[in-house]
DNA sequence: GGCTCATGCCAACTATTATTGGCATACGCA
DNA sequence: TGCGTATGCCAATAATAGTTGGCATGAGCC
């Protein structure tokens, strides 16, 4: 299950990527979701962390685009916002990342010399 | 060609490999090495940054195991560092994803409670 | 010997992230 | 009204990464 499209990323995007699932927190934070959605403060009971930790992450990781998340009335009327985890499929090799990183932009990070440089 | 085995993770090695692929200098070194090998002065050429900070990020791609290094003596008697880089194929989805979070040792990050979520 | 090129490493500084605590708002309910 | 739960956000403080410059070593070459 969860089989989502393989995914296309420019380098940019790749790197968010890569790095938003880096962290031993947000690794748990999708696994969780991928077991099922969950809204905020019950995740963090869930998961043993402070909201305003998981919060950071969460937006990290819908920023990436690897959880969505929205509103939801309880039947008492309350506010939860419930998070579900994103299908992906993100096949990784040499080849895959030497394409990508001739679409990186990467500002301020020194425009590397043109390849062919022997 | 740079066909891998698909890699199998434990969380903290997926962890590792991903803040490693996780870095515009990085995802550019190995795309150079992808490239064809070199030792580190003419990567750093190549690449316009400083042989200081190659090396940094050679060391982190060696330690995550993307690259391998080993010095070879040049015609003229000089030893030089040539890396390349490791052929890999990682697979992320969410399943892989949640399989890997559950062999996080993540010391000091809390353990997380244990599932069995509602 | 003096110059060039390669490696290795460190101390110091800057830039990012990660994490904590607290505070404010909203809604239902006894 | 006072309590409990949910969300949101911010300022301040750790804790990590990323970068730079410099310096030391070893080996050909003029």
């Amino acid at each position: 299950m969860s089989q989502g499209e393989v995914w296309e990323l420019s380098g940019d995007r790749l790197v968010e990527v890569l790095a938003t699932l880096a962290s031993p927190h947000r690794l748990r934070v999708l696994a969780a979701l991928t077991d099922g959605r969950t809204y905020v403060s019950q995740l963090a009971r869930d998961l043993g962390i402070s909201r305003a930790l998981l919060q950071v992450h969460l937006k990290k990781l819908e920023k990436a685009g690897l959880v969505t998340a929205h509103l939801e009335l309880s039947p008492d009327g309350k506010a939860l916002k419930y998070y579900e985890a994103t299908p992906f499929s993100l096949h990784l090799t040499p080849d895959v990342v030497a394409v990508a990183a001739t679409t990186l932009s990467t500002a301020g990070d020194g425009d590397a010399a043109p390849k062919g440089n022997s």
